[in-house]
DNA sequence: AGGCAAGCATGATGATCATCATATAACATC
DNA sequence: GATGTTATATGATGATCATCATGCTTGCCT
């Protein structure tokens, strides 16, 4: 049957953010189509209504994830005096790590995306757009070398999560976590 | 029918090569049991008999891939005056870049890893023996830090090149490898 | 030398998956 | 208020996959 317009868009903006969120917890290839469906409220065949492919789908729920990270940035860049050490405590701390589903894109799909030809360029777009934000919003004790300063925390902060959550030894992963943040405190 | 006992370890041998190589390059989902076996020219029946299942497949691959790594960082040690130098110029250049598929197991598999309950004790063991190994071998400026500073250049670096790996920029997957090899070469 | 069993190939099995086909019923438009 | 359109559900399709079943052949051991 047919439903009311208003209520496709909320039914669309749902497969995204059901999408984005199983993407980042199972893994492109891990969260299937029907699986996103039913976690929406919907069943698999109404998928192809709202976008044109499994690959499509990717290519949005990467950009929404972006989206979502860089709001959080915003918000730390706003509410807080210190916004780098803010971002630290929050990337590199235990709720981050426990919770990839709902958490940096990067951190959660890195090596996915650089082997999925449709997730790759809105991924660029989210990286290049995080590192502007953080080289103007955050306080770096060396101006001159503010953006190669972003790149190395980035990286540094991307690395970190992801070892902190492969890695099976608890203590261990704590470790990791608080030895970056710590080192990355002085930059 | 029956093969020699010696051809036999070899292609047991062989299956776990490609495995590793075929892991790295297209994740764990990506590769499938028929496609390692014919790429260790074998036919996909004779996988049980090699392995219990593609789980310890996956198990065995991660320790190969962790001892390959571990061995490379050892010939840089005896090879080279600064380790960690010339660990930087390798693990942050183009070739390793352009490569995953032999290259380093943290940065080619990290976020899948995670997820998989066979992998995370074998990785887990393979990212500390490799800290162990920068820790003593590399030559720190600061050593009562060496350890924290050990996991922070590890984590940078696993970190850098997964996304020089997912960006689809050139240029800006140079600038991420360079950045972060500057910023860590004054560690 | 002869029998046993190991290692491999071929092919089957059942599950899972992305995608497509079709029918339905209500919305939007005139 | 009639009509065409649209979002959805159900179900089919064909591909892919891990794993298992079977049988052959030949190395290995007695």
């Amino acid at each position: 049957m047919r439903y009311p317009a208003s209520e496709t868009a909320k039914k669309h903006e749902r497969i995204l953010k059901e999408a984005a969120r199983l993407f980042r917890e199972r893994g492109f290839d891990g969260a299937g189509v029907a699986e996103i469906m039913e976690a929406a409220g919907l069943t698999h065949g109404a998928f192809y209504a709202h976008f044109t492919s499994k690959d499509a789908l990717q290519t949005e729920a990467v950009e929404r994830a972006f989206a979502q990270a860089n709001s959080r940035i915003y918000a730390l860049a706003t509410n807080t005096s210190d916004a780098k050490q803010a971002f630290l405590d929050s990337y590199l701390g235990r709720a981050h790590r426990n919770h990839a589903q709902d958490g940096c894109p990067m951190a959660a799909l890195g090596p996915e995306i650089a082997r999925s030809s449709a997730a790759r360029k809105p991924f660029t777009q989210g990286v290049k757009h995080i590192l502007d934000g953080m080289v103007s919003r955050f306080r770096w004790k060396r101006k001159g070398i503010a953006r190669r300063n972003a790149i190395h925390v980035l990286s540094a902060a991307v690395g970190a999560v992801i070892l902190a959550r492969a890695v099976d030894d608890p203590r261990f992963s704590d470790e990791i976590l608080a030895s970056v943040r710590d080192a990355l405190a002085s930059l």
